[in-house]
DNA sequence: AGACCGTTTGACAATCGTTCTCAACATAAC
DNA sequence: GTTATGTTGAGAACGATTGTCAAACGGTCT
């Protein structure tokens, strides 16, 4: 706290090899992935960082709001990067493609119910799934 | 394959004692409860059932759609008994009680969105987080 | 440059929920 | 009662995730 805070709020997080390691695999493709698959991709790049360190680093980036979380149908957690508006996907059963959407009005839905039954500190999760144009065609 | 499969369409489910606890306790209470706490329940009723078993029973129901099944958030598989409507919970963060919520408007709002990406056979998963009034009170 | 000190890392053990294995058992049909 | 099968339970096995703790790092201050 002595100086050089010149202009930040979050404290100290540093910009490690494993840290930036990380953070530029999750730019790298635009669809989920678990912490494991991160670490191996690292792995076959040469980028050997630590699985436990994979899974810290996800965990901030995932509070800090860098990269969504879900979990899949059996419960593993799933990573991916993206804008840093609150939003939900459309899933596509067959082949996983995915599109980000965002709904005032759920969003709106969903604080009114919480709020109709005195709910606080509300937040939610939805996952739209269904069939893209492309496999339905197939 | 020999002869007896008379009227079902269900192919063998014995009702065994196991199977009756598991339902009864089931339908004992409204709020959603992890397999292992069903476990336990069982146990201290006296009616000792295998935690295996417990598991495989719920998932059988959940199959069956005789119980909802959904994750916390942090990935643990939790059942409870539900009527057979669509609709999704409210829950309670720190205490587990449960609403369950209807709304034509993210139903309508979902069908739209998945409409105008061209989507198919659309489903979706949503559940509302918060803190009940009675924790918020504490 | 060198010392200092809190942060981060990584190998590995420890948890925790869940599933598998397999022999003993219960059920339903014969 | 016998037979053919679905079920159970104890415990091992598993896979994802978290905790532990000493060693390596990265800034900062001199």
């Amino acid at each position: 706290m002595t100086s050089t805070d010149a202009g930040g709020g979050t404290p100290s997080l540093r910009p490690t090899r494993q840290r930036i390691a990380v953070a530029e695999t999750m730019a790298s493709f635009d669809d989920f992935r678990s912490a494991q698959e991160i670490h191996d991709l690292l792995g076959k790049r040469g980028e050997q960082v630590g699985l436990a360190t994979v899974y810290r680093t996800l965990q901030r980036m995932a509070d800090a709001g860098e990269v969504d979380m879900l979990r899949t149908e059996d419960g593993e957690a799933i990573y991916r990067s993206c804008s840093d508006t609150h939003h939900h996907h459309l899933v596509c059963r067959s082949c996983g493609a995915t599109v980000e959407v965002e709904g005032p009005t759920v969003e709106r839905w969903t604080r009114a119910i919480a709020a109709e039954h005195g709910y606080s500190d509300v937040s939610h999760t939805l996952e739209i799934f269904g069939t893209c144009p492309a496999c339905s065609a197939g």
